[in-house]
DNA sequence: GAGTTTGAAACT
DNA sequence: CAGTTTCAAACTC
């Protein structure tokens, strides 16, 4: 029994949906029975974001797990201060791993290049590792670590974090001069970006009186003063956002309580009755939708046989394999990725001859360094002056020249074997997600290098401003591009750093077929505009408070509050940094505030009506728990054992949230009534199908 | 679903 | 840099 629909989420808008903990805040008490609200703001456990000071990093441990035919490994994640990394590979199993950390991170063993020989028997197997090849090939493996030791990736102690402090490029952080601007009917202060050379942090004036025109359009030509507090913040507002949803009193509806109440308990159980005889014994609805999962979030931890991602519970990064392979030692059959049954159940200490990594791109804190750090002929941590990303990657010349740290989120060099002449795919983000089926061969050959060089696993950039559920959990929307190849950053998918997958384009090129196309497009974009694939909206540590848009929108005719607007998409407000017309969309607009109150409405509706309907079906439940021996015994009068006073109030709940529901959307009352009946329905062939759940149960008992 | 509106990206 | 065109998504009916 479909307690929540789908379609119930899916009838509010997506702002509704990613309702902020102060929405949440509100609800419990309206909540007619206690049910427990879903919010995410409890479990959220602080990521390593792309912005700001790292000032968390994870400790990842992974030991794979050798006993386990199943390839699965244990990956645990503790979030701690200072960062430390470390593998320990107990197989060769591929490993698959990565710090969704923003710290510098420091290769420290040395490299050796082996070969090794593999042999996938396992089909699962074969389709998770790209980066080896057929059965029985041998393959170039980079190496990363002396072989017999773990390999311990060190994070730079909290200590030497650079860019500690650094503030996060809001306007704060300039020198603290304003200029005035007025729009529409907010006057507000610009910051004066005068040059670009200081991004010292000056010290934030804590308040600062500033004396400006308001030229508003209200035409009042009075200097009004401006206190500036920078601190303060006005989220009072916010939370006095009212959820009270006794909106209703006045109406018919408030009536409908008592009406079905005073349905004689015999009138709701002879229609019951009726509709009871009709349905079949086998309609084997599961009784108590409470006791499903649909409550459960099931976190796909290690869903797959052979871990390729590893994607940690709260994490909105996925993370980078390590292929682990043998050295050359262990010549042979030490079965590298393989599947071989016999899994090798002693401490192996690291048999890491090979091990290639990529890392999240994620965004560091600013590190105005570049940190050269040769580790071997062959690959090195690059860090550039670009403060936000990294990469590790082989020393040789890009074939490309784009400023590599502004590449696509997630984009991964992957080098070829044997040095020479290195030939590199760009992988976007969702590679490894989107292409692990596709043949291994399709990257080797339009790429242009040998087929085993590829360990693309990446992790993606939380998507532009949106929340990680969306980016880590919901599928990105299609794109529909027809005239642009998806190709341009009009493309999503493009400009996420992503290959179309599922989407409806026409005449796309945003896949591994056209990767040469696709290289070329990517520069072009990075030409034009070498922040082109950086999130446009920062992510502030607390909320929302700081989050604001790279760029700023630009809007004349929406007043900034539609999803034309960037800002108004990513859920912040503008910023005086935006150059929009006509802006409602600020902190003391009354029309925000009305759409949000008119968000809050919906979601507390929604939220009612599922709780309203878990109550009924947890009480008929309850219900049929109680009452099975009776019917087993021979009782023929099931209706009226089902209809009982919890089940009929129950009921009425739904009925009236009903009731609420179409008014609020202003039905007319014919609608009105017609949408209460058909959820009297609904409830009715909740309780039936109980009944007839029941039924069939004591009837295979009784058998 | 078709048609319109919108503002970012691309182009000049 | 500004003005214009192109584009795909958001929105409306
Ligand atoms: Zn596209
Ligand atoms: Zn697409
Ligand atoms: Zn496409
Ligand atoms: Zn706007
Ligand atoms: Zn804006
Ligand atoms: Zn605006």
């Amino acid at each position: 029994m479909d307690v929540v629909s789908p379609e119930l989420n899916s009838l509010l808008p997506d702002e509704i949906m990613d309702t902020e903990a102060i929405v949440m805040e509100d609800v419990p008490a309206s909540q007619p029975d206690g049910t427990a609200v879903q919010s995410e703001s409890g479990d959220d456990v602080p990521i390593p974001m792309e912005t700001d000071t790292p000032v968390v990093s994870e400790n990842l441990s992974f030991c794979s797990d050798a006993s386990s035919t199943e390839h699965t490994q244990a990956l645990t994640t503790s979030t701690i201060t200072d960062s430390m990394l470390s593998i320990s590979s107990e197989s060769q199993l591929p490993l698959t791993l990565s710090s969704a950390s923003s710290s510098l991170l420091t290769l420290k063993p040395t490299l050796a290049t082996s070969t090794a020989t593999t042999k996938t028997t396992d089909s699962s197997a074969s389709s998770s590792t790209q980066a080896v090849k057929q059965e029985g090939q041998k393959f170039l493996v980079r190496t990363i670590g002396k072989s017999g030791q773990p390999i311990v990736f060190q994070l730079p102690s909290t200590g030497s974090k650079p860019g500690v402090g650094q503030a996060s490029g809001d306007a704060k952080s300039q020198a603290p001069q304003f200029k005035v601007v007025t729009i529409g009917g907010r006057t507000e202060l610009k910051p004066v970006i005068g040059s670009t050379a200081s991004q010292v942090p000056t010290p934030t004036p804590q308040v600062k009186t500033v004396q400006i025109t308001n030229k508003t359009q209200v035409s009042s030509a009075t200097p009004i003063k401006f206190i500036i507090a920078n601190t303060v913040n006005s989220k009072g507002l916010t939370a006095q956002r009212s959820t009270n949803m006794q909106i209703c009193e006045n109406t018919v509806f408030c009536n409908l309580y008592h009406v079905i109440l005073s349905f004689s308990l015999n009138t709701l159980s002879l229609l019951s009755l009726a509709l009871f005889q009709n349905i079949k014994p086998l309609q084997s609805v599961a009784v108590g939708g409470v006791s499903g999962s649909q409550f459960k979030t099931i976190i796909p931890l290690a869903t797959q046989p052979n871990v390729q991602q590893i994607q940690v519970p709260g994490s909105r990064f996925h993370y980078v394999r390590l292929v682990t392979a043998t050295t050359g030692s262990s010549t042979g059959q030490t079965s590298g990725p393989s599947t071989s049954s016999i899994q090798p159940a002693k401490p192996m200490v690291v048999n890491t001859g090979a091990v290639r990594m990529s890392v999240p791109i994620v965004q560091a804190q600013t590190m105005k360094q570049v940190v050269r750090k040769p580790l071997t002929s062959t690959a090195q941590v690059v860090t550039t002056s670009h403060p936000q990303q990294r990469l590790i990657m082989p020393a040789t010349p890009l074939p490309i020249q784009p400023n590599f740290t502004n590449l696509p989120p997630g984009t991964v060099f992957a080098p070829a074997p044997g040095g020479g002449n290195v030939g590199y795919a760009v992988v976007p983000a969702q590679y490894v997600t989107q292409f692990q089926q596709s043949p291994y061969v399709t990257l080797a050959s339009s790429s242009g290098f040998p087929a085993c060089s590829g360990i693309q696993s990446q992790a993606r950039l939380p998507l532009n401003g949106l929340s990680t559920a969306e980016t880590t959990s919901r599928p990105r929307k299609p794109c529909n591009c027809t005239k642009s190849q998806c190709l341009k950053l009009y493309c999503d998918c493009f400009a996420n750093g992503e290959f179309c997958n599922n989407c409806n384009c026409n005449n796309c090129f945003n896949n591994l077929e056209h990767e040469t196309e696709r290289l070329k497009a990517i520069k072009t974009c990075l030409d034009r505009n070498p922040e082109a694939f950086k999130p446009k909206i920062g992510k502030g540590k607390d909320g929302e408070s700081d989050r604001r848009h790279s760029k700023g929108c630009n809007c004349k005719r929406s007043g900034c509050l539609k999803n034309y607007c960037e800002c108004y998409e990513a859920k912040i407000m503008c910023s005086s940094i935006c150059k929009c017309i006509g802006c409602k969309n600020f902190e003391e607009s009354p029309e925000r505030k009305t759409l949000m109150h008119l968000a809050d409405a919906a979601e507390v509706r929604v939220q009612q009506q599922t709780a309203a309907k878990t109550k009924l079906s947890s009480q008929i439940s309850d219900l049929l728990m109680r009452t099975a021996p009776v019917i087993s015994s021979g009782g023929g009068r099931l209706p009226y054992t089902f209809v009982t006073k919890e089940v009929l109030e129950a009921t009425c709940e739904c009925l009236i949230e009903q009731a609420k529901q179409a008014e609020l959307s202003h039905q007319p009352q014919a609608q009105a009534e017609r949408l209460i009946l058909e959820e009297f329905g609904h409830c009715l062939m909740r309780i039936i199908s109980s009944a007839g759940k029941a039924k069939t149960d004591c009837a295979s008992i009784n058998c």
